[in-house]
DNA sequence: GTCTATATCGGGATAGAC
DNA sequence: GTCTATCCCGATATAGAC
């Protein structure tokens, strides 16, 4: 049934990442993960050993929701000016809506790599061959004077960038919850836009 | 003279610089702090009251540093093409040799934004006015449809997210930290280049 | 101004009853 | 599986000698 109360570890988990998102493996409380949850501190050590291993948990969680969707757009047999736009209208959003995403996973890299190693390895092909098939269809497609890596990392900076700065943004320039949520619904666009326009540049005036 | 040894509260701020930095607040540890300046635990109570406001100075230093530069550069009187290239070469590699500076700002406006209001309108002024600096130079030099905000935001994406991202480019790429310096230094003239050769296409092609 | 010693508290983890 | 009670360490902060 839909409405199935959710099962203890799983509302343990929710918890889990609300308060990790939010606050970092070392702001975070176990017991506020278990306020939220709804139940004991002991339990989250039943079902997960100890606060490492659930922050594990979470991680892996927020890391391949991260990576999921980028794969599939970028191996699908589209053109590549239309993956650009897939991809930015579809992260755009999906990361305005879970902010806390791609701060948490940065975050958690730079404090802990040796942690994700083994996680890393596991997911490693996929994004490198991500750039390879960018590499293949600049060239068939766009035949252009441009570095794949560049373009691939260029297309995640105006994606990401804009909504981890949320607060700064929000906090330099006043700008109230709403007015940054129209903001993002514009970037849909205007972006895509920047960059087809940048690769048309390339085709006109090769680097000098 | 050149090698006076530090005085024990800017040596005590500089450790803690470093500490904060590299662990945000919640994960510093004061006797870490007094570990690196190389003094006692109760002397960091003595020139700064408590763990908050010293990670306040720490805080304040590392955003007026992110601030100053950008505000020198947008409010000279050079066209904005230069100013977008000045900015960008600056940026990247300053941003690079104190890859902490962006990631820490940031996470302290998420987990405490209210700690910074007033820091915040006392800057505020100036990032208001450098977007009403790029409106009217695109406008006058370049004649162009394109949002300045969206521009702005697009050329600190481009600056600033590709440094951030490094632990993450590193494992996924499995890139060393030489070649990770070379990909920055590569970037210090593509991304300008992309830059201008989208506001070159917006000359050519009207936003649909 | 700088140190040692200590108070105090909070947080992760475990024992053990139900 | 879930709870209460408790252990125990580590961390901020302060007292007070030098």
């Amino acid at each position: 049934m839909v409405n199935d109360p959710a099962p203890t570890e799983e509302r343990i988990l929710e918890a889990a990442k609300k308060v990790f998102h939010a606050r970092g493996y070392a702001g975070a409380r176990m017991q506020e993960i278990a306020d939220e949850a709804g139940v004991n501190k002991a339990l989250l050590h039943y079902y997960y050993r100890n606060k490492e291993s659930l922050f594990h948990a979470v991680f892996e969680d927020a890391f391949s929701k991260l990576l999921v969707k980028m794969k599939e757009i970028f191996f699908s047999d589209r053109p590549l000016t239309e993956k650009v736009e897939q991809f930015v209208q579809y992260y755009v959003t999906f990361i305005s809506n879970n902010s806390y995403l791609p701060l948490f996973v940065l975050n958690s890299l730079y404090e802990r790599p040796e942690q994700f190693r083994a996680l890393l390895e596991r997911n490693t092909l996929s994004p490198l061959s991500i750039l390879e098939t960018i590499r293949q269809q600049v060239k068939s497609e766009l035949n252009l004077d441009i570095d794949p890596l560049h373009l691939y990392i260029n297309i995640l900076s105006l994606s990401i960038f804009p909504v981890i700065a949320k607060p700064m943004i929000q906090n330099i320039f006043g700008y109230s919850d709403e007015h940054l949520d129209a903001f993002y619904a514009e970037r849909r666009h205007t972006v895509p836009q920047f960059i087809l326009n940048a690769l048309k540049g390339y085709g006109i005036h090769q680097s000098k």
